[in-house]
DNA sequence: ACGTATTTGTTCGTATGTATC
DNA sequence: GGATACATACGAACAAATACG
């Protein structure tokens, strides 16, 4: 709305309305424009300003609301929900069990899935090892508060970490897992960052609807020598949680 | 389909079938699961295995198709697309001319709209001002090739770069327009990252299907002493692109 | 040059559930 | 409640391009 206004909305598209209002207004909240706890224009002001019925705002704000933007007050309006969004920040450190610390949460890691599966191309050179060498795969779920949390895939050299699902199964840290295996400490080399829509399992643990997109962070973690630990997949839901790289 | 198999697929849900099966292979080909040039199982197999109708299956490939994921030949079979995703890499010197270099591309940026708006508290602590000072914001849509795009929201200090749109448009160029205003050198201080699904306009601009999700970074960027320049928000879409980031 | 198998591309038809008026 | 339109999913058949012996 600081930008423009009802010139944003396509009629007769594709769209229903009601869904351009809502991401319209998602923009505005998630990045920032209008701060958590700030009231938000009457609905009738809405409806003025967008040229659509009363009735149409509503559905969007109450999409907003179900997902924890937004909190409605009879007879007093409408306001952005409280606390802004957990940073998970991007350094050398970056671990799940940093954002545990955060919340004062004790390591809650849950095995949903384990697999093996050859290694293909380019995990191989990422972890440095020979094209089709086994691999343990294994899926879990962590969750350190309420929307905070992941949905990962780790991929381990078999051979040198066969095992490991059990001993997170035990200690519910791969942190502690692996110092199991003699691995006391890593570190995060690179990172790629992507998005997409969840797969229904993913949607299920996160608990989070089906049509919300969520970042995918693709990374290899190393220990102090250099020498790759494992490649990952880390599914982030991001009603409550952003990323954050500081480029010093 | 290396992790498993049919048992992803959901029936009776609310998401269709054909949908779950591209995000299954959007998810294997843009996590490089599956490497360029690698030939897909052929539509028999997929159904097969998926326990769905050949049609289905296709309404999944040719969106993977039109989203340039995968190249289909009659008579062959089906292909993920050559070339891997570009690397948006995010260190002190992230810039969208330095994407452009990577495609020898001059710099073409297109003025899609200019606004003014008060400054938020957000933006004003970012940009160290007044809350409620005036701002200029553009939206410019910068395409180095296809599907290597951004849309982005750039907000400046109005008393300061009065006029930087139009500079702006004469030059294509934030880089050489801000040059005019005596900034020479600037680099990136932090970048939030978060993902959505596109406005309509954004998504008409950068040529994407309204569904596909798109990244979001914003991010503020500052002169050699460390003062703000701008803050800004730029749409990535994540076809042909991905976000990198390196923690030496 | 020919026949066959494989694979994508296209066109019918049928059934079902959902949204809309 | 009824009528309509639309999206989803399945089935069968055929056309066209490719590969291979």
């Amino acid at each position: 709305m600081s930008l423009d206004d009802a010139r944003l909305l396509q009629r007769n598209a594709q769209i229903p309305v009601w869904r351009q209002i809502e991401t319209d207004l998602t923009v505005e909240i998630r990045s920032g424009l209008i701060a958590p706890g700030e009231k938000l224009p009457s609905e009738h002001e809405f409806s003025q300003r967008y040229g659509v019925n009363r009735h149409t705002v509503r559905v969007a704000l109450a999409r907003l609301a179900r997902n924890g933007l937004v909190v409605a007050v009879q007879g007093k309006g409408v306001f952005v929900s409280g606390t802004g969004p957990v940073e998970y920040r991007l350094n050398k450190d970056a671990k799940w069990s940093e954002v545990e610390k955060q919340f004062a949460a004790s390591p809650g890691g849950r095995l949903i899935a384990v697999s093996e599966c050859p290694a293909t191309r380019r995990i191989a050179e990422h972890l440095r090892i020979d094209e089709g060498a086994p691999l343990l795969v294994t899926e879990t779920l962590r969750v350190a508060s309420a929307g905070i949390a992941t949905y990962s895939y780790h991929f381990f050299e078999k051979a040198r970490f066969a095992g490991l699902d059990t001993a997170f199964e035990r200690l519910s840290s791969f942190t502690e897992a692996l110092a199991e295996y003699g691995v006391t400490d890593f570190t995060r080399a690179s990172t790629w960052i992507d998005c997409r829509i969840p797969r229904p399992r993913e949607a299920d643990a996160l608990d989070i609807p089906v049509e919300t997109p969520v970042l995918v962070m693709m990374y290899v973690d190393q220990d102090r020598d250099g020498r790759p630990i494992f490649f990952s997949h880390s599914v982030i839901p991001t009603t409550r949680m952003v990323l954050r790289v500081d480029t010093a």
